[in-house]
DNA sequence: ACTTGACCTCAAGTTAACTTGAATTTGTAT
DNA sequence: ATACAAATTCAAGTTAACTTGAGGTCAAGT
């Protein structure tokens, strides 16, 4: 599998330049060498970008999501801490579930204020505290 | 219901006086009035910091959340919005549970590298692009 | 030979969401 | 009356995650 130029990445991730740049100085991803001045990337690098904006999405920093690659640019967790995140992410799914939920019920129901609505006054009792993250 | 000292404030809902200052700064909330210098909140500001609370923790932007809230500090939203909101929140849940799953799924599987292993390919299938969002 | 376009570096700027600190005021307790 | 803890304001600082811009390099096409 041959190389590949920073348009290429742009291309299939949909990042820009400068966003993979940036995630190279800080040491998130790596490119494999110089063409000239031009940086290439391994196609390996793709897969990396994938977990990153996936992790991303799930609400992980950038530093703690670089925590989760090994010197080799592949994941590397603990059976342990996958457990840990998994369980950390179900939570946070299980938020947005009651949210979710409470959105449509609301955007149905005939209380003459939101406020009024039994199911709405559960959700707020749900959002209590702010999370340890 | 009589009116609260920011303390209070503070101390049910687990903000720092400064986070509701800012939110004051920013219309996010208002104070009903002033003890002397001091801020005095309406109950219904709890309510409302349940909802930016959990808003946030749904990854909303405090400006987003801003929109969401009528003049008087009661939620806002057509049945349309509220139910656009729900689908977006669904896409994430989605998203988030795939996550879940795969990790999970890695931390009891045999492949010698997550990478050899089906399912974990196949999570990364699923991260293709950013969100608009 | 020359222009172009895609890349490069490096410093500085940007935005969101707060936090911090210094200087001041005030309500309550002694 | 005085001290003190708890508020206040306002400007400036902080962090994460990028973006922007100026100025430079290089391979390829005309």
């Amino acid at each position: 599998m041959r190389a590949l130029d920073i348009s290429e990445v742009v291309e299939q991730t949909g990042l820009r330049p400068s966003t993979l740049r940036y995630y190279e100085e800080i040491g998130l991803i790596k490119s494999i060498g110089r063409q000239g001045l031009r940086r290439q990337f391994a196609p390996q690098t793709l897969m990396q970008l994938s977990l990153i904006t996936l992790g991303k999405s799930a609400g992980f920093s950038l530093d703690e999501i670089a925590g989760m690659f090994g010197e080799d640019g592949q994941p590397d967790l603990s059976r342990e801490d996958l457990r840990t995140r998994a369980d950390d992410l179900d939570k946070q799914i299980h938020d947005l579930t009651v949210l979710s939920k409470a959105l449509r019920h609301v955007a149905n129901c005939s209380a003459p204020s939101h406020i009024e609505c039994p199911k709405f006054q559960k959700l707020l009792r749900v959002a209590k505290r702010p999370k340890k993250r």
